[in-house]
DNA sequence: ACCATTAGGTAGACTGACCTACCTAATCAA
DNA sequence: TTGATTAGGTAGGTCAGTCTACCTAATGGT
C-alpha cells in the first residue's frame, strides 16, 4: 500500500506543512496503537512526510509526543470554549465541561474510541515521565474549571464548590475510562446525567 | 565473568517456580515502566530465570500479559472479599469494595503508585485486543457486585440500585485515575468519603 | 531402598524484524 | 541563492521468539 506517489498525498510543500502534517499522523496513531508501539517510521508514512522532516520539527520522539500531548490539551479547551458559548447560566457552564468530553470523544469514534488520550498516554509513560506531569494538570485545570462555575452557582460556600468540583471530575474521569473499554459513548451521557441531578439537588 | 557454577545464585530450582517467579517480576515491571516497555528480556532476568522458563510456561509475551490481567483481578477479589468479612451491613459492604481499591493501590505504593494496573495495561492495548475485554469485565463485576449490596440498601428499587452503583463505580474509576497521575492516596479517600455521603442520602 | 524416567529448569547463541536517530544528495519553493 | 523538504540509507541497538545442549529434582516401578 502507501500509494505515497501521484501528488495526492502531496497536495503542495508549504513551508510548515510538514509539521502539521505529522502532528495529524501522531495524533491518529498514538490514540488507536498507543504510543510505544507506534514507530516514526510509521507516523512520517502516514503524514506523507520525509523522515528527517520530522527531526527538523522536533528534537526526538519523546518530544512529538509531549507535542501530542499538548495539541490534545489545546483541542479540548477548544471545544469546551464553544459549548461555553452556548451555556446561558452556572449550571449551563458545568454541564458544557461534560459536552466537551463528549465531543472529544465523538473525535475517535470513527477509527473506534478507546477513551482519553491524554489519559491513555499517561498510561504509558514511566512513573516519572514529564508527560504524565501534563496530563496531571490537565485533568487539575477541567477540575478547576468545574470549581469555578461551581462557585457562581454556590455563592459563599467556596469549599461545597471545591468538592463538588472534584465529585463532577470524578465523574468525568471513570465515565470516560469506563466507556473507553467499552468503545462507546453510553457511559458519558450517563455520566452527564448524574451530574445535572447532582446540581438539581444543590 | 558470571562464575555461572556453584548454584549461590540459584538456591532452590523448584518445580514449577519458574512460573511464580515470571509472574511476579512482570507484575512488577508492567505496572512500574508499561507492558509495551518492558522486554522479555528484563523480565526474565529480573525474575532470575532462563529466557526458554518463560516460553515453557508462556506461548508468548501476549499470553504473559493475559495471565497478569488474570492476576490482577484475583488479586482485587481476595483483598475485597477479606474486606467484605470486616462488614457487618450493607453500607459497610458497599464500602469495602472502596476500601478494597485501597488497599490495591497500597501494594504499588513503594514501587511508584500508577494508579489501576488494569487500567493502565488495557490503555496500551490495540482496539480489538482480548486483554481489553478481560478489563472491561473486571469493570462490570465490580460495578455487579456494588448493585448487589445496593440492591439490600434499596428493596424494591433495583433500577435506583443500578443507577447509584454506576455512580459509585464511576467516582472509584475517577478517583483512581486521577490519584495514578499524582502518585498518591488522597483522592481514593475523597472518593470514599463521597460514597459514604451519597449511602447516607439514601 | 534403589535407580531410571521425565518434566521442568539452565545458559547463552542466534534470527529476522523493527526501533530511534542521524546522514547525504537531489529537489523544489521563495 | 537559500533553506526547507525530499527519498532513501546507515549505524547501533532492542525486540520477540527459537534452538541447542546440558542439568536437577521429584516421581514411580521394582
Amino acid at each position: 500500500m502507501s500509494g505515497t506517489e501521484s501528488g495526492a498525498a502531496r497536495p503542495g510543500r508549504r513551508r510548515g506543512a510538514a509539521r502539521e502534517r505529522l502532528l495529524a499522523a501522531a495524533a491518529r496513531r498514538f490514540y488507536a496503537d498507543g504510543v510505544a508501539a507506534t514507530g516514526i517510521d510509521t507516523i512520517t508514512a502516514e503524514a506523507g512526510v520525509a523522515k528527517m522532516s520530522l527531526y527538523n520539527n522536533f528534537a526526538s520522539k519523546a518530544e512529538l509526543v509531549t507535542a501530542y500531548l499538548d495539541a490534545r490539551h489545546e483541542e479540548w479547551l477548544g471545544l469546551y470554549r464553544q459549548r461555553l458559548q452556548e451555556a446561558r447560566d452556572g449550571r449551563g457552564r458545568v454541564l458544557a465541561v461534560f459536552d466537551a468530553y463528549a465531543d472529544h470523544a465523538a473525535f475517535a469514534y470513527d477509527r473506534g474510541f478507546r477513551g482519553c488520550g491524554l489519559l491513555n498516554a499517561a498510561a504509558e509513560l514511566p512513573a516519572g515521565d514529564r508527560g504524565r506531569e501534563v496530563v496531571r494538570r490537565h485533568k487539575e485545570e477541567v477540575e478547576d474549571l468545574l470549581a469555578g462555575h461551581l462557585e457562581e452557582l454556590l455563592p459563599g460556600r467556596p469549599e461545597e464548590a471545591r468538592a463538588v468540583a472534584e465529585h463532577l471530575s470524578f465523574l468525568l474521569e471513570g465515565s470516560m475510562a469506563r466507556a473507553g473499554l467499552e468503545g462507546a459513548g453510553t457511559r458519558l451521557r450517563h455520566a452527564r446525567a448524574m451530574a445535572a441531578g447532582l446540581l438539581d439537588r444543590l
